[in-house]
DNA sequence: TTGACAACATACTCCATGGTATGTTCAACT
DNA sequence: AGTTGAACATACCATGGAGTATGTTGTCAA
């Protein structure tokens, strides 16, 4: 059975306030906050947040198989019946980076949605957007990758089917906003592609490339992270058969 | 210590014959081959490949880490003794299967790298070999993108560091022919880029996605599995900024 | 024919790790 | 001031799975 502290996390789109500007690096705010080891029970989100960061560079670096819950503990110096008395399982810490690094996604995304602008500036700005989430938030989106990866295998680590269908909802979801974003600019002429899955797969990939081969630098300046996430763009609107100029 | 059987693979192209049509399905040659259980010592090869077909399956659908050799003896409906009979950890078979992985690819490339032939000519052949190679060996193709994260990471399982620092050099070297490729047609002025590192991961992304996204159908014809390589190397060189048609 | 040996299968050992049960500490009420 | 309970830490259990030791079967060479 779920952890019941985590039943009020169900909603497609939880108000929860997530930081939006972490960087994977183990200086995290929910790190610094926490100087005193009894607190209030409101912060025990903030706890959360801090397992829930040392879970996801744990899963990044070995995988989750891979990752025990020991080494999760000794990553942010605490032990495991910490994690245990936050959530149910193993598992269960998984989904829920999964489901804050699908949070993060629609949260970067979500903006430009609705703004009335030309298809294809839209879809640039969802682009830019996604590449810039994905880069600061590298460790969640790696343990996205590997939650798809487990629902399209059928391996996925839990027994709450209702958890696994929605996470993967969430994921259809925020695909499906940039399948549309790709037909609307298809429609005003300025993409082209000849089968949308496969158009669209291929720009994930390399919009979610830095996932995969991004490493952040010691003391690397914001604007050289702009410039990465500026090339990324430039390289899935150009594989969309985009011919213009970028800003 | 590694196997001494295995000590033959250790050569940077091992000349070994490897069967260049492996679907990624069970009927495979090795499985057809070996109808009698017991047979003369030079098919231990065949033995051992079907070993390693049964574990990149197994390795694709759940990782490394979560494959037991169990399981992977019983997908060839065999027992663990066979398998440490002809290996000598699981990270023997691991790694034996990404450098089989990393030869198919180099096999396939390699025909059109001394050709004389336009600079872009020869990248469009180069990434059309790897996808064709990448589809038809999708599970093998697999390990080696984990082999890779593991060595990027730093958390190969396995003791024997000569081995992982020559795996490295395969990967290295393999990517190293595509980068030649890029800047030749560069230099030609048939393509773009800023900087090379992003654009050759994000060409890597591209034409690597098959492994993640594309699943084999049953009785899919092979003009279809042609049309998705096409459509990839299609995306893959506009994404370098080519304008030009493709055959 | 008969040993020797490759090629397995079977039956174990042992440890890492997920999970649990229990103990400890502090903060906020009453 | 005492009581309760959240938020942990500690100690422990149970099991899956890597690795091993040994048994079994067929083949070939002499």
């Amino acid at each position: 059975m779920i952890n019941s502290k985590t039943e009020n996390r169900n909603s497609p789109y939880p108000p929860e306030n997530v930081p939006d500007h972490w960087t994977g690096v183990n200086t995290s705010m929910a790190t610094a906050a926490r100087s005193t080891r009894y607190r209030r029970q409101s912060d025990t989100d903030l706890s959360r947040m801090e397992i829930m960061e040392g879970a996801a560079l744990c899963f990044e670096a070995r995988g989750y198989a891979a990752t025990s819950l020991d080494e999760i503990a000794a990553r942010i110096t605490s032990t495991k019946g910490r994690i245990y008395h936050h959530y149910g399982s193993k598992a269960e810490l998984f989904l829920d980076v999964y489901r804050n690094g699908m949070m993060m996604n629609f949260q970067a995304v979500e903006p430009f949605l609705e703004v009335p602008m030309p298809a294809i500036e839209r879809l640039k700005a969802m682009l830019k957007a996604h590449v810039r989430c994905v880069i600061r938030t590298k460790a969640f989106q790696n343990v996205v990758g590997q939650g798809v990866d487990m629902l399209r295998h059928g391996t996925m680590p839990a027994n709450e089917h209702a958890e696994l269908a929605q996470l993967a909802e969430l994921r259809d979801a925020y695909s499906e906003h940039f399948s549309t974003a790709l037909e609307q600019a298809r429609a005003s002429g300025d993409i082209t592609y000849t089968n949308i899955k496969i158009a669209l797969n291929s720009v994930f990939m390399c919009i979610n490339g830095p996932i995969v081969w991004f490493t952040p630098r010691q003391g690397q300046a914001d604007h050289e992270i702009e410039a990465v996430a500026d090339e990324c763009v430039l390289y899935a609107v150009r594989l969309l058969g985009y011919t213009g100029t970028m800003p």
